[in-house]
This record gives structure tokens, C-alpha cells and sequence, in this order.
DNA sequence: GTTTAAATTAAACGTATGTTTAATTTTGTC
DNA sequence: GACAAAATTAAACATACGTTTAATTTAAAC
């Protein structure tokens, strides 16, 4: 699969650093089948941005009216969840993280804004409500959600930190192991609650 | 000046979107320059983190030994020197952001690893007294770095994603309005106190 | 003013890139 | 099996890249 092969490689290396030979040759297909399938490079990127966006969102949002939970347990719920789909999905959310702080194929912003933008007023909106139930104090919703994502992206970013870090050998993936992402997650589940909760 | 020409360039398109000779079209010397005094292009990017590496580390060691403040204010002097620092060296930020990020040129990681990794130390030093010193609870020093510097590195990421949130409009650079980097100074202050005080 | 080294230039080199073409093979349909 | 459309291939194309070269200009030293 040529998408999988390019989702890879733009992990590992970059937009620009994979050459569509590269992609093919991982994928085992001839060098043309980028262009007769998704008419250029950029196609490609974009088909991956697609491909990425709809699944999460589903189920956050049934989130927002789920009137078995508490407000503190939504935000939970949204920080696990969103926290596993970044682990798993690591490379791409690199690969999307990079091009947005880039100002170089400006085009793509749009679409990657979409899926994100989407995502974070699910967030948004749990948090205000909470604020406006009157259970989480009035903070700054927007950077709260900054603060959830990056602290996740941070971890993501350099994995041979977190290698240092956490005590992991060389040879080990530490986005694969079960005790650091539950530590992971509990830090940020901590982080929120005691940032959101009334004193 | 050839380095100030690249930084700017890497930090919108890109290290290997920046092509040499665009850098030295901005910097309006000859292609050949490059290659004269830096080597390669590889030497330039090296030169570049050299040249980010020390500044801020100086200022933020003298807060370790500093008895007339608080643990509590040490964090906060932390945040803030931190926070400004990242914010008018966004460009370059994002750059070592983007390349720690990928395994390509994995050799540029040590010196990158080498500057990051000293601030964080010395913000790990001045945590870990806290919680010795009981005035803080015995969090996940780690982690709250992360979720520091990632929170830093969030609203850094995505320029258009911070104009729409705060209602900025088009043509400014949201980075450089000094209300918005107290916002998130203070976002930033009152994240790290809510999480280290005790209850 | 001559000499020597450093700085700068224009041009070329070899290679890698994204893309296209035209030919060939495979697949599905009647 | 014949035909048509789709899929796949090898080769070539044009361009952009990082780097090198050899010539020229500038600067400094005596």
C-alpha cells in the first residue's frame, strides 16, 4: 500500500527528505503509480491527511452528550483517547505537526486545520460546560488544550529523551510500552484535574 | 549574514526545503560561500544551534543558587525566561523542533539533545528541591517539563490556529503582541502552581 | 609597488528529484 | 477468444540540488 509506505517514510524522514522513489520502492510498486493514482506528490500528502481525519472525531463527540458522565470525567475520557490515537499514530502526527510550522506548501494548512480545529471544540466545548455548570474554575480554555496537546506532542517529539528519561534501552520502543503511556496519560489526567478543579 | 539568512529560511520552509542558493540569494553573497566557510550545508545548520546553545542557560542557572527567592518564584522565573526565550527565537525553535522530530541526520541530534538537555536539568534541579523541601507535591518532574515546554511549543506550531483563537487579525504576528505572550505566561504560571502546590 | 594570502566570483559537475511518455501486461465483459 | 479499459512497466525528460573548480578580485604585509 502506497499510502502506508509514504505515511512511513514522511515519519521518518520527512516531506521533502522521501523521494517518491523511496515510497515506491517500499511499497514494491513502479515509480508511476504516485502520479497515475494521486496525480502528483502533494496529492499523496493530502490523500494521508484524509485518510487520518474522520475516525477519532466519531467518537469524542458522542462524548459531549453522554449524560452518564461527569464533566471531569468527559475531560478524562477526551485526554485518554485523544492520548492513545496520538501514541499510535505517531508518525503522522509528527509528519502533520511539522508541515504546520512550516510555511512551505501553505495549502495543505487548510486541511490539516480542519481535522485539528474539529477535535479541539469537542474539548472546548466539555470544558465550558463544565465552567458553566460551575464544577471547573474559569480558566483559559484554549491554552488548556494547547497544554493537553503539547504535552503529548513533547513526548512524541523525542523519543530519545523520553528514552533517557524513563530508563528505556536502546533497542526498545517506548511508545509501544504499556507502563509509559499509562504514566502518560495519568500525568496529564492530573494535570488537568488540578488545574481545572475548585480549590 | 549567512547564518541569519538560514535560520529565517529553515524556519519557513524547511531544512531541505531551503535550498543553498536560496540562502545565499537572501544573504546576497555568492553560492560558493557556503561550502567556503561552513563546510557543507550540514555545517551550516551545526553552527546555527551552536550559535542558539549557551545564552539562556547562564541566566537560568544563576536562579538555582539564588536564596532570596521561593521554590515557587524560581518556577515561575523558569517559565517566563523560558517562555520569552522560545518566543523571540520561535524560528529556530521550530527548526530544532522539526529535526529532533525526524531520524534523519540523526548526528545533529546530539548537539541538539546536548542544549536542550541542560535547561530541562537545571528546571528538573529546581523542582526536585521543591519536593524535597515539602513545599511541593512529589509530581512526575518529567512529564510537567514536557507539558511546559510542550505547551510553549504548541501555540509556537501553528500561527494560524493561535490567530483564530485569540482573534487576531491577518496581517499580525501574533507573537510579537506582548499581551498575548503575558496570556500565556500566565497560562503557563498558573498551569505549574495549580499541579506543584499542595492542597 | 610588489607579493602573498584570503575572499569572492561565474561556471560547470554529477546526481537526485518529480513528472511524463509510450509501450506492455493484466483484468474484466460480452 | 476478442475486445476495451485499467493497471503496470521501463525509459526518458526537464529541472533543481549540493558541491567543486579554476579564475578573478580584494586586502594586507613588507
Amino acid at each position: 500500500m502506497i499510502l502506508d509506505a509514504a505515511e512511513q517514510l514522511f515519519a521518518q524522514k520527512g516531506y521533502e527528505g522521501s523521494s517518491v522513489r523511496d515510497i515506491c520502492q517500499l511499497a514494491s510498486v513502479n515509480l508511476a503509480m504516485v502520479n497515475y493514482y494521486f496525480g502528483n506528490k502533494e496529492g499523496l500528502f493530502e490523500k494521508l491527511i484524509e485518510r487520518k481525519a474522520s475516525f477519532l472525531r466519531e467518537r469524542l463527540r458522542k462524548l459531549l452528550d453522554d449524560p452518564s458522565m461527569s464533566h471531569i470525567q468527559k475531560v478524562d475520557a477526551f485526554a485518554d483517547g485523544y492520548t492513545d490515537r496520538l501514541f499510535e499514530r505517531r508518525g503522522l502526527t509528527l509528519t502533520i505537526m511539522r508541515e504546520m510550522s512550516m510555511q512551505q506548501r501553505c495549502h495543505f494548512h487548510e486541511t490539516m486545520a480542519e481535522v485539528f480545529l474539529g477535535n479541539v471544540s469537542i474539548m472546548r466545548q466539555i470544558i465550558r460546560s463544565g465552567i458553566e455548570a460551575g464544577q471547573f474554575r474559569d480558566v483559559d480554555v484554549e491554552l488548556l488544550i494547547a497544554s493537553m496537546i503539547g504535552t503529548i506532542n513533547q513526548v512524541l517529539i523525542n523519543e530519545n529523551m523520553v528514552r533517557e528519561l524513563a530508563g528505556f534501552p536502546k533497542d526498545v520502543n517506548p511508545y509501544d510500552d504499556e507502563k509509559f503511556r499509562h504514566r502518560v496519560k495519568s500525568h496529564i489526567r492530573q494535570l488537568l484535574r488540578s488545574y481545572l478543579q475548585k480549590l
